[in-house]
Order: C-alpha cells, then structure tokens, then sequence
DNA sequence: AAATGCATTTCGCTGTGCGAAACATAGAGG
DNA sequence: CCTCTATGTTTCGCACAGCGAAATGCATTT
C-alpha cells in the first residue's frame, strides 16, 4: 500500500481505518463488515476493531436495523473544511457559471485521486435535465471527460504508471477503452480538450479540459457536460470546446494574478 | 481517547489519524506539523509520520509554498458518500423549505458529533441577507439554538457528561453559559423550543427544536435562523417557534409511516 | 433441532508505532 | 557572514498494539 517495499514512516493500522471509509460510496451507503472485509481483503476481525474505532469517533453510525454501518456526520464536517481551503473554487466559479449559463448544462471541477476525479465545484446551467453530480462525485479516470483530460494532462510516465492500475477496472474492454484514452490524448495535444460521448455514461456527453495551478503545478480537470440529446458531437466541438478552453485559460491567469 | 481504560479493540493509531484530519476547520484550513501537534498533543515524530500517511494516502495535501497541509478531496468524496446514507434528509427538505420560505431565513438539520452539531442539510430563504454555514458547518453545543436543544432532550445524565466536556470550550463564562442552557431546557420543556439570542455569534438569532430518528432513536437538531435584525425575539417566540415545533413532528411522523 | 451466516472475542505472536535523541534545513537577527 | 532559533524529518531501541487463526456468540434459515 505505501510507496516503499517496506515504508517505516508509513502508518498501516491508519492507513486500513481511511481503506474502510472508502468503501461507502454514494450508491451504497450502508455496509457491513462482510461486506468491508470483501472490499478491503482485511480479516474480520481486523475490520470488527476497525470499523468499533471508527464507530467510537464518529465516523461511523451503525444502523442496527439492518446490521449495517453508514458513514458519520464527522465527515461532513472535514468536507467542508476542505472546500475552504480550495482557493481555486472562488477564483474558478464565476468563469464556470458564465459557461453553464450559456451552454445549459453543468460545468465541474475536480480533483484527482488515485484511479479518478473527484468533483471540488459544480455549476449547473438553467436546463431541465442537468446532470446530477454534486461536490464530492467521483468519476473513473478513463471513460469520463475530466478524467480522459486529466489523463492526457500527465507526463507520459505518470500517465503510463496510472492507466496499469485503471487497466484493473476495465477487465473486459480494455482495448476499447485504451482506444478512447489514446484519442483523448491526441485531441488534447491538437485542440486543447478531449470528449467523452456515451463512453462513461450511455446517455451523457461532455468535454473536458485541465488547470494547472501557478503555486504546485497540480493539475485539476474542468469538465462540461450533460444530457447526450442536448449535446450533439458538433456542438461540443465547434462551440462548448473552444469555450471551455478558453475559460480555463481565464481561470488560470486569474490565478496567477 | 476510548470508552475504557485500556480497550483492547480501540486501534489507537487510526484514532490518532482521525484526530489530525479533525484539526482542520473552515476558518483555518492550512496547518504545518506543529500546529497539528500543539493541537493534538502528539509528539512530532508522530505527526510526521502521522500526515505523510495521509498525504500518501491523499486525504491531506502538502502546500509547499506555505510548508503547511490542507485536507484533500477524498474527504469530499467521503462527504458525498454520508450525505446519501441520511435518508432524513430526503424526508425532512420539503418540511424545511417551506419554513426557510415563509420565514426567509435558514433552516437547517444536524447531527452530533462530541461537543458540536453538525449541519447534514440546510435550506435559504430568499432574504437578501442569510446565513452562510452550509452543510458540514459545525456549531457549539452549549450557545447555538440547535446545540441546546439537542442537550434539552438528552437524557439528564448523557447531558450532564456530555456538560462537563462541553465546560472545557468556556473557560471564562461558564456560569453565563449554563444559565442559558439551563434556561433552554425549561424553554424546551415548556413550548418545545429554545432560544440563542445573540449567545453564539452577537448578531445571529435562531431557534431549536428536536427530531427522534425512528429506528434507532437517535436524536438530531432542527433550527431556524438569521440575523438578529429580522428576527426579534417576539417573531421568534409567538411565530417562528410554534412553526419550528410543528414541522418537526411532521418530519417525525412522515419517517414514521 | 441442526445448519448456516455474520459478527465479535480470545490469545499468542511479531513487527508496528512510539517518542527521545539526533540530524537537517530554512529563516531571522546581529 | 555567522550564530541562533524554529520547524520538520529520521533514527533507533523498545514495548506493546494490532494482527489473524481459532473459538465463541447470536440470529436466521432450513
């Protein structure tokens, strides 16, 4: 798990606690520790002392109704001091909002974290049918628009150590999703944005792009995108491509102001 | 830090982690080492072995031009996961925009978690001038409206313990701060209701009130409230108050069914 | 009543996590 | 430019924390 064969500054019992809160995820919230152990590979009884820990401070509820655990306020409350700390929404935000009002769709931040990207800002344009993403969304590396940018964003040797460890979620088709991938990283280097049309989700579109911000060189995606119907292929190429570039590009000098 | 003396299944390192993720706050999101390490009361060789897991591990960023850390985006990740296993708040949200319109201030849902109220959902009013604390925000237990009503309801011996942590935060007017406690509880005895005029920040007013999870019992806090100029005590005594009641037993009895 | 499945507890072991001491680095002050 | 201070990291020896196999407990199913 850490980075070293054998890393003696790297704390396990901790790092195995912050495995466990991972499991739930927003379509799954409650969990048991069957359920945890299968996730995590630890033994039961590592995951029973675990997640009596985690439930002793708060970060998990048990719902005794269905023997099953869900993820506690505490963590609410470390979300929201996490957005404080992110500069780049404030600055990013009116940029994004021009977009979504203009295109009618969702325009999105977001963060990476190991195999994806995980959504810091989200604006939504005045459309009916906007995507249902909120602040905290994960989406996969390799078949979303953020995550394809992303992806093309990195150095080829970053990019190459990453996709061996999506290659793991995508058992099946994975020439196909290479395929998308590889095209993605050419349109970035050409045009200065890549698409994701049905690729992540059967009826959703969107375009992406990235930001590098001036202080760590981090790079975050920016993303564009909504309900497929509303955002044919030319649509996204000729006119919400070029913006989203464009509003990127605003963004990041803003920051280096 | 757990509830025995030497409790076999409490994994200390984890608690230790969490504790160090927990000192981050919206008004102070970057820490350096020894800040987390006067807070925490951990040695420093700890806390650097402490926060390079995390970093690792991506729940903590190192801002380099700062030399100090901020939380990173799987504890958005995290919050968003939380957020869909409340099921109440799906239940609650209509009762409390209702409210939040009629009263054109917050009104806002919470859980504990130690000596604060955590807000786990929040609706506006469209008053020009509205509260800022979104979902996530912490509030004192001992000043805030939702924080003495969640102690009003308490049983008399989970409330004196949970008064003698709460003591610590008030070292110079605990015996102005018990008062006003004291008086919320008879408040929430007699009309269901307490007040925080000004007691927690000098221009906020609010009201609180209660809510009984069905199956598990547990108990999270409703308030309303905005600033003191649109809230005069007797609009929150004669209007607002009754409402706020009401509407909790209706949340009550729609979990209920 | 027996079997099954899930969760918790026991217990012996080992290597993990600890903190004092030492070391490293950057910045401030004279 | 040198010295001192503050902050952070690494070393290292030690003790026990955290581990997982085995046993136990409990609820549900057959």
């Amino acid at each position: 798990m850490s980075t070293e064969a054998h890393d003696r500054q790297f704390v396990v019992a901790l790092a195995r606690g912050l495995d466990i809160l991972r499991c739930f995820r927003a379509d799954e919230p409650l969990l048991g520790n069957q359920d945890i152990a299968k996730r995590t590979g630890l033994a039961k009884p590592t995951v029973s002392r675990l997640t009596y820990t985690l439930t002793q401070l708060g970060y998990l509820v048990h719902e005794a109704r269905f023997g099953k655990y869900r993820l506690g306020a505490p963590v609410l409350s470390l979300g929201y001091a996490a957005l404080a700390g992110l500069d780049v929404r404030q600055v990013a935000r009116p940029f994004m909002e021009e977009l979504a009002l203009y295109s009618d769709v969702a325009v999105s931040l977001g963060s990476p974290d190991r195999t994806s990207m995980i959504y810091t800002e989200s604006c939504r344009g005045r459309g009916a049918l906007t995507i249902r993403l909120g602040v905290g969304s994960r989406v996969p590396l390799a078949t979303s628009a953020m995550g394809r940018a992303y992806l093309a964003a990195l150095s080829e040797a970053e990019r190459t150590r990453l996709l061996d460890e999506v290659r793991r979620f995508h058992p099946e088709n994975w020439e196909r999703v290479a395929a998308g991938v590889e095209q993605a990283i050419k349109d970035y280097q050409t045009r200065g944005f890549v698409l994701s049309l049905g690729e992540w989700q059967s009826d959703i579109h969107a375009i992406g792009t990235t930001i590098r911000l001036p202080d760590s060189g981090q790079i975050m995606g920016l993303n564009c995108g909504g309900a497929a119907f509303v955002l044919p292929r030319e649509r996204l190429e000729q006119d919400l491509g070029p913006r989203l570039v464009e509003i990127a590009r605003r963004i990041e000098a803003s920051l280096g102001a």
